[in-house]
DNA sequence: GCTAAAGTGGACCGAAATGGTACGGTTTTC
DNA sequence: GAAAACCGTACCATTTCGGTCCACTTTAGC
């Protein structure tokens, strides 16, 4: 279905909490309160977070997680690639090598060009904007196309 | 790792054999050949496709496939859709009432306009484009950015 | 009509990813 | 030294993915 795993969406949640919490250490528990999730699971994904840097951990009493950034020096593509790994869009296209049928595969670099696409509008997304509500609904501007062909 | 599926790649490549082979009537057994795919693989995709609308079967001796349209009126996110569905990145996002935290969730809205976003990349590419060989690297313009905040 | 070529639908299966959970170990504060 | 908290890792149930197979139907041509 094109999409990122539960987890990352998750993940995302988590890193709003954090931010809204400014530069508090939260423990896991409280964390989990806030975003509503349970606590094993706000565990896991924190590890990855930390091992990505986006978030500072503190170990022993009163330990918990703080946000290692400012959130607009946060984007979207580096949640996912924290829990996700490179963004590619097929198998073939991120790494060379692995498919067959490289050699006579029309389609793999512009896969690759759609790849870097859609890299750079996550990348433009910063947690900062995933805190605030929706804006109005505002039209996509063509020259997107422009990039892709 | 934020993909779509291998068979969708192949529906990629499958679809552009059918493009260059223009109005022509081809078996899937030449489609698979073409392709350097499996017959069955092949035959698999092609069906959803058909389901799709995307591509014409015709049954029978001498029978095959054909294109359904132009292929610049094919675009790639009508594959990706035809092969793995609606395009969503998060699973809360495509239908309401599916998780638990909905009501306290912040990133929903937003998760949404990017789906959005990414969906109007893929739709402004089309089959012809990826028949054509990858141009010349040009820079994202940056209003993407404003597209999606 | 009969037969062979070709698509159709569905079942099936093994392998991998997902998600959720649990536990023993380590660090730090009090 | 005891309790709070993170850390690493391992485990398991479920689903998805990639791939294969087969029984059935349709059509062209002899
Ligand atoms: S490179 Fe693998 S299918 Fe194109
Ligand atoms: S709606 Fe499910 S986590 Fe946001």
């Amino acid at each position: 279905m094109l999409r990122v795993s539960k987890l990352t969406d998750y993940a995302t949640v988590v890193m709003t909490v954090l931010a809204e919490a400014g530069t508090d250490v939260l423990s896991a528990q409280v964390l989990a309160e806030r975003a509503r999730l349970e606590i094993p699971t706000v565990s896991k994904l924190l590890k990855q977070l930390v091992h990505a840097g986006l978030v500072e951990s503190f170990r022993g009493v009163n330990g918990g997680y703080r946000i290692g950034r400012a959130p607009t020096a946060i984007s979207v593509a580096e949640i996912v690639v924290a829990m996700e790994g490179p963004i590619g869009m097929t198998e073939c296209s991120v790494h060379s090598g692995l498919c067959d049928h490289e050699n006579h595969c029309g389609v793999r670099g512009n896969w690759q060009r759609i790849n870097q696409a859609i890299a750079d509008a996550l990348a433009s997304v910063t947690l900062a904007d995933m805190m605030k509500p929706p804006g109005p609904k505002r039209p996509i501007p063509t020259p997107l196309r422009v990039a892709l062909v």
